[in-house]
DNA sequence: TTGAAAGCGCTAACAG
DNA sequence: CTGTTAGCGCTTTCAA
């Protein structure tokens, strides 16, 4: 273990008068400890960090030596009020757990760490009320950009936000983008849109019963947009289609799917569907595997697919058709939209609604293939 | 006397309706301005939020209506200097995306918060070299103790973490428990167990070769451990039964798992192995799903079993065996084991080595099921 | 090239 | 119950 330096007040300089006050510090090792064991002040050690270039060399070396003895880690919180530069930027997840947005945060760390930045970390539990007071927390670190999920926030929140933006703090909200009444840059796609193309999908297939299975998650906006639009889409196609939206039962998302394949069934275990989109591919694939157990016929019998393209849809006999969602590169972006908004000190209200479409691609697989051309429907 | 302060290029004009006058840090509001705003000095403010009771009723109203119309955020960077306190816990894992260590994050995260500490997050991506660059970042920050993933650490990373214990800050070692030579608290199981008791399952269905398929990920050393210990049981078993570990391609572990099964092959499409243990679930499943497209029977030709306890594993026809972790409780059991040591102010060396053994257990499901009783080998 | 002085925004101690 | 004073450890002028 390394010694730590007595930190007692050992004073060349005048004794304050009447100094009886208690000590505060915590035993950590400080640059003033260094200083002293370098015989330096620590200013010069302080440059030594920041401007190595401008101490002597000379100097450099007896700085280096006394860190090598001394385990010294700086104290983030006081340099970052002494230069009021933070060098942290924060984000909020609904969810760590969740793969597609781990993968979110590793593209958003891999980009600001390259920039020097440090990652700050909440997660929201997929609930409003937490990300209010996940936003007030990390606020309080003063990031100096805040990446939030989605555009829907609590009242509270969307203050606090706001605030931080006339402050000049860039604030990006994540995966989610529509123009329209944006207060913030957006950087994401329009969920709206995948799930249209989720029923043109199905449909220009042939298929005329489409049934889209919603998360069990009641706070994932993204996925209830998508259903939505499917719907609307759905019923836009005429007459001949009919579009319906049930909900996956909360809970582990496999037995959701199997779940909401069986309420499909009739009394005689057929599927009153042709297709059935899902709100993730963990859904889809519980679907897919109970169809299996079934002897239900994918596509033959029942079409299916997906959204996230999670590893397993690759996996499964014929592959599971999904959309791929950019989950890495709406990290990445995110990154780069900050650290573009950090340097041209661009935060303001003008802003808002800037930002990023960043392209998804639907995945055709076994799953919703066509043996032939089975025809077009409505 | 006054330094003239820095001439801010932009004139000061009238502040955003509601926040009152941007001042020159961040613009932010500080405690003094709603100080001013109440009638009274920042101190009573900053009681007011600690210790509520002891300000006067109308003195809180008055703050209070000030902070309503100020949005007001506690500059954390400040508080922790001037209290030595964090209330900030800092936690490094491999990686995020892995569900394992998600879960583990979870619990922490959750009896954490329970206690009113925030949570900073770090990952190393399975690099001893990042890990400890995530190190000394997050020490910079003076997090109240510190959870690493795993003993296994750079000499550089040992060296601050021991020198972090010398002056107080716990550090607990999550996932790996074995209090020989131990340097630090550790809240985990001994993989080496875990290993051997994955082996002794497979001998005593009656299975003569038997493979331990490695992770490709080199720097998870406890999969490492539990394939070692693996061999090692095989080989303490006679003569009669053999044991090998081979190793999985680096990438996408399910293509991985599909890849050491087709590895095990001979020139006739059959296993030459009668069991096979994975370093994880995906793995795993991946080798199942490729049995089950090649018709090799599982587990009549051969049995599988992973480790970990993922979601998909109960869902393959049969299920496949697998070892449960406490994924989550390990995470809770850090946080109260953090909170205990920081209650006491036990972080000496003196505990190292304590901590807690959190049980897991084998779960065996139809990947190596017995067919009546196989009859018992070696 | 190095040092001295003056805070950053907040809280601990100690009066009033 | 409220205010005053003195820092926390670092970085910013500015001076030597």
């Amino acid at each position: 273990m390394t010694p730590v330096p007595p930190i007692s007040a050992q004073s060349d300089d005048e004794s304050p008068p009447g100094a009886t006050r208690a000590r505060r510090g915590h035993g950590r090792v400080t640059l003033e400890d260094v200083a002293r064991a370098a015989g330096v002040t620590k200013i010069t050690v302080s440059r030594y960090f920041r401007e190595p270039g401008k101490v002597a060399p000379e100097t450099a070396r007896r700085i280096a030596h006394a860190l090598a003895t001394h385990a010294y880690v700086p104290n983030k919180q006081a340099g970052m009020l002494a230069s009021g530069r933070s060098r942290v930027v924060a984000a909020i997840v609904p969810s760590l757990s969740n793969s597609v947005f781990a993968e979110t945060v590793q593209g958003l760390s891999e980009g600001l760490q390259a920039a020097g930045y440090e990652l700050l970390l909440a997660s929201s539990g997929y609930s409003m009320e937490r990300e209010e007071e996940q936003v007030r927390a990390v606020l309080g670190w003063s990031p100096n950009a805040l990446a939030v999920t989605g555009r829907h926030h609590s009242a509270g929140a969307r203050a606090l936000m706001q605030a931080a933006v006339a402050a000049g703090t860039p604030i990006i909200e994540m995966w989610d983008r529509q123009p329209r009444g944006a207060r913030f840059v957006q950087v994401g796609f329009d969920h709206a849109e995948v799930g249209r193309a989720m029923a043109r999908h199905l449909l220009d297939a042939g298929h005329r019963r489409l049934v889209y299975v919603d998360t069990g998650v009641a706070a994932d906006f993204r996925a209830h947009e998508r259903g939505k639009a499917f719907l609307a889409a759905v019923r836009a196609a005429g007459r001949r289609v009919s579009g319906q939206v049930i909900g996956a039962p909360p809970g582990d998302a496999f037995d959701g799917g199997r779940a909401a394949l069986v309420q499909m069934l009739d009394e005689r275990g057929r599927p009153r569907a042709d297709a059935m989109a899902f709100a993730n591919d963990h859904l889809a694939c519980g679907a897919w595997l109970e169809a299996q157990a079934r002897g239900i016929a994918v596509p033959g019998a029942l079409a299916l697919m997906g959204f996230g393209d999670f590893a397993l849809t690759r996996q499964l006999a014929g592959g599971i058709t999904t959309v791929q969602p950019p989950r890495y590169e709406i990290g990445r972006e995110t990154a780069t939209t900050m650290l573009r908004l950090m340097s041209t000190g661009l935060a303001e209200g003008s802003v808002a609604g800037l930002g990023r479409d960043v392209p998804w691609r639907l995945v055709e697989r076994g799953s919703t293939a066509v043996p032939g051309a089975r025809g077009g429907g409505g």
